[in-house]
DNA sequence: ATTAGCACTCTACCATAGAGAGCGCTAATT
DNA sequence: AATTAGCGCTCTCTATGGTAGAGTGCTAAT
């Protein structure tokens, strides 16, 4: 009468199988039959129990099968499971990994050219297509600011920042200013605010004029116009992709409509990017599954992605996009290094 | 006993006949059988004598049949002679096009963004592929030079061309250079060179080097070492492609293997580079018809180009890559037009 | 609880057949 | 001499059927 069995459906042994099916789909690409499984899987028991139990598993939505007789292949579901409580991640070579992937950043010599070699090397070894968002740094360390007068109202300021980094922007200004006023406003701003965080300077410079609204020069008007349009959260996101190619030569997505959807969707970047940012939030590696994300393009498509920090704060995104038949075992920790590889390498350039 | 027509075989009426023929299966897309072209085409003869002609056009090679029961399909000497000889430009419009791609470059604000911008506009209109290689400009007119020290012997240096213009690369210099030094460097070269060709500038001092040789001092051989590596030629030759997905809705190219191909053939860029690089020396618009280009990547392509300039000289070309099947007469004008507003965009920026 | 056995289902592959398209050839017509 | 009607031929495309193989689900036995 006792409740014996309460493990009896979804027990150790059916989720041994689950997990032996999901690495031989993987690995194969084919449904999975009741013999092949009982091979793959060691265990003493016939193929009818296996089929049995697949039936059960079946139930629980955890497989299915494309057609009667053929075997069985994980669901959504199944691949969900199977990450969050089955997998062993392959961790091995972790740190020559970290290796490789330094040695690679190591001749870039700007934002632009590391994330796009991150990017590269995600899609170089993981054999899918790479991405990874620009990071949206917030300690910005002014170090020099100059201008240049152009025609029209316009002026080109060059702002030097953290180690090796050059932005430049078209300033849309309300009168013409000359070579020489733009001198002076530069030498104010290098001399007062160089070393410091541009947030701090754009706040000590809106204070200082409530202040001393009344006694601000021409100059100091003009710097603060200037720092405003400078300054201003230049929050206009982006990614770098790299091997699309890659997502041509799997079984699952060689219709070829599909892909143009997908590499659409790259292009548009709209959809990439909220998906990309709702993994700002998380802690460590997140994983979306077939249509988990919500995006019918990703119906085959798995995302495995991993924020990426510096100083503890998190200021970008990066991931490794392919097939949902993708080897996590392996694409997960490579995702996890190189999000922290990534944090390091920017930590020494700013 | 006259040899009274010599223009039996290819005469005008088979030419026409061929004009009709290949604009109807660029229209369409399926083999043209006689009886098709002899309505196509408003001629009063039957399709039995059409059959006759195409016989003929096939021995000529300019048409072939895919199978015996198939319409005729224009080879690729078929689509070389309709270009050459037989074409109706659709000139239609060539003044709004320019208006448009002018407002649509209106703010691009740099090199970069304008050469993206046409590759944008490229394959917008043709809703096809386009590919604009970066201009390589020999009249950079120095602006401003400016240096700022980094650690381990390296130097960012900022150079300002041109109208809004900013390059930035990093010297790896033979020692440590401190900001003062810096300092009077670009001081040297802003007073004596600013305004003046990049090439004008590297040859006088070469010159002065060579004259002075002896009473050089420590700053002057530090200007010369690092004009030597600032205005060292740049020419990693590039070019920005829009509209890659353009080319996926195309029956010829729906092999996903082929598009594979193709695609990897853009990310190496070698091959496209050579191939554009052999139209930066023809006058205006070329055309590689399939396998003409001599790369078999492009078995069902065809690659329309134009070199565009700046003072009368060629810095850059630009182009439409689509299947061989495409629009002539609406691309080869566009491509024209846009390789010629380009170049005026240019002039107005350096 | 497990398993052997068996009927059943579905796919993949192949062969066959008929319809349709369009050609080449020949002989007749202009 | 050029054009055309007519006809047989070839090739593709689609549908049909038939078979082999894989793998299941069920039932009855262990």
């Amino acid at each position: 009468m006792s409740p014996k069995k309460p493990d009896k459906i979804f027990n150790e042994r059916a989720q041994h199988l689950l997990k032996v099916l999901v690495q031989r789909y993987i690995e194969e690409g084919q449904p999975v039959g009741s013999k092949t499984l009982v091979s793959a899987a060691n265990m003493e028991l016939s193929p009818a129990t296996i089929r049995n139990i697949m039936s059960e598993l079946e139930d629980l939505g955890f497989v299915e099968s494309p057609h009667t007789s053929a075997g069985r292949v994980p669901t959504i579901q199944g691949y969900r499971f199977f990450v969050d409580s089955l997998i062993n991640m392959q961790s091995t070579g972790r740190n020559k990994l970290a290796e490789e992937l330094q040695e690679h950043l190591k001749r870039k010599e700007n934002t632009q050219q590391l994330v796009a070699g991150v990017s590269e090397f995600l899609s170089g070894i993981t054999k899918l297509a790479g991405i990874v968002t620009l990071p949206r740094i917030q300690r910005i360390i002014l170090r020099q600011l100059e201008f240049i007068p152009l025609s029209n109202k316009r002026v080109l300021a060059i702002l030097v920042t953290g180690d090796q980094e050059v932005q430049n922007r078209i300033l849309h200004l309300h009168r013409e200013f000359d070579a020489d006023e733009l001198r002076q406003i530069s030498n104010f701003f290098n001399s007062n605010f160089s070393g410091q965080d541009i947030p701090r300077v754009r706040d000590t410079l809106t204070q200082q004029m409530h202040r001393d609204h009344e006694h601000l020069n021409q100059l100091m008007q003009a710097a603060v116009e200037m720092a405003e349009n400078l300054f201003a959260d230049d929050s206009r996101e982006d990614y770098v992709l790299a091997g699309q190619v890659n997502l041509m030569g799997f079984d699952e997505l060689s219709n070829v409509e599909k892909l143009r959807q997908l590499f659409e969707a790259f292009n548009q970047k709209r959809d990439i990017l909220h998906l990309l940012d709702q993994c700002v939030s998380s802690e460590g590696v997140q994983i979306f599954i077939g249509q988990e994300s919500g995006y019918k393009i990703f119906n085959d498509c798995s995302v495995v992605t991993a924020p990426y920090s510096l100083d503890g704060k998190v200021i970008g995104v990066l991931g490794v996009i392919g097939p949902t038949r993708m080897p996590y075992d392996r694409v997960i920790p490579i995702v996890d290094i190189t999000a922290k590889v990534l944090g390091a390498a920017l930590n020494s350039k700013f």
